[in-house]
DNA sequence: CGATTTTGACCCGCGC
DNA sequence: GCGCGGGTCAAAATCG
């Protein structure tokens, strides 16, 4: 981590910080950004956040009590759709994908539906549909009604070497395709192997930049972690906190994103309440109380701003 | 030997 | 209707 780096972690927002005024901090944006004007359009959330992983650390030993691994998150957002849309954040789309979602829902959902009901039918056509094996189906055949039902998501970019990152829970690979456009291999597909749980997980690398690692999370667990949480990746953290009951629920980060009701405007206002951003290097034990002060509602606001967070309907 | 991964086939939605 | 891309299945292979 760069110097210039550090020094933003120090840096002391104002009370009313918004994406505007980050562009002017020091050090912070990347030159090419230019100096006066502030050009969404090339502005990717993945800058944005590189700039901002003291916090996460913070959170990690916070809640796990855990110093940060070889990777990193630096980006991530909570989303009803596919990793298309993260994979362009890195890309530097403009954010207004943010609040606009639906111009890009097209990867969303087909997935589970779309494979449960081949099965029916092939079944129904070879096995003239055995009602055993059905059984084990069955949950797909009520496809129909619950045909929408989507689960939240939680996309990841983990600056990582490994693909697969460890995060306490057990995996079983069930996939995987090769990413147009990509020349690196290809996206895996993996499912929660306790029973009964029907998350799943995707995993793949940002063509864009190849030390990345894109994870996307689908549902969530209803059973606790069954090994050690000894994995201490960024994105075990990170997915935890999203998704555990005790922790936030989708709809409070979606409130807390957007107090300005889900408006560009209003997404692009980090609306930093307050200047804690904790100093990794200097005073982990100031930061840390400062943490506790604003609770850790207060702390994920500032890792996650709200423009990384993107709207469901 | 059970659990997991690999991998080609398959289905579905969508755009043309 | 066709082709494409995304997602899933499941048999075979591999692993521990």
């Amino acid at each position: 981590m760069s110097n210039e780096t550090k020094d933003f972690y120090n840096y002391q927002f104002p009370s009313s910080f918004s994406l505007y005024d980050m562009m002017n901090l020091p050090t912070s944006a990347p030159s090419s950004y230019g100096n006066n004007g502030f050009d969404l359009s090339s502005y990717s959330f993945t800058d944005c956040l590189q700039s901002s992983p003291g916090a996460y650390d913070s959170l990690l030993q916070k809640n796990f009590g855990l110093s940060p691994s070889s990777s990193e998150v630096f980006n991530s957002s909570i989303d009803q759709e596919s990793k298309r849309d993260v994979s362009n954040d890195v890309t530097g789309e403009t954010p207004t994908r943010v609040s606009a979602p639906s111009s890009s829902s097209e990867a969303d959902h087909p997935g589970e539906d779309s494979g449960k009901s081949q099965i029916r039918k092939r079944e129904l056509a070879e096995d003239g549909g055995e009602e055993n094996q059905n059984s084990k189906k069955v949950g797909k055949t009520k496809k129909n009604e619950e045909k929408k039902q989507r689960e939240p998501r939680v996309s990841f970019m983990t600056k990582s070497e490994v693909d697969h990152l460890e995060d306490g829970y057990r995996w079983r690979k069930y996939g995987q395709k090769a990413v147009k456009n990509s020349p690196y291999p290809s996206r895996s597909y993996y499912r929660c192997t306790t029973q009964k749980c029907n998350v799943k997980k995707r995993v793949e690398r940002s063509f864009q930049d190849p030390t990345v690692v894109i994870t996307t999370y689908e549902g969530q667990h209803n059973h606790p972690i069954p090994t050690n949480l000894r994995g201490n990746s960024a994105a075990a953290a990170m997915y935890s906190d999203f998704m555990t009951p005790r922790s936030f629920t989708h709809d409070m980060f979606r409130t807390a994103a957007y107090t300005s009701g889900g408006s560009v405007e209003g997404a692009l206002d980090y609306g930093y309440g307050q200047s804690v951003y904790g100093s990794v290097n200097a005073n982990p034990n100031s930061s840390h109380q400062n943490y506790h002060q604003g609770g850790e509602y207060e702390l994920l606001k500032e890792i996650l701003p709200s423009i990384f967070f993107k709207q469901e309907h």
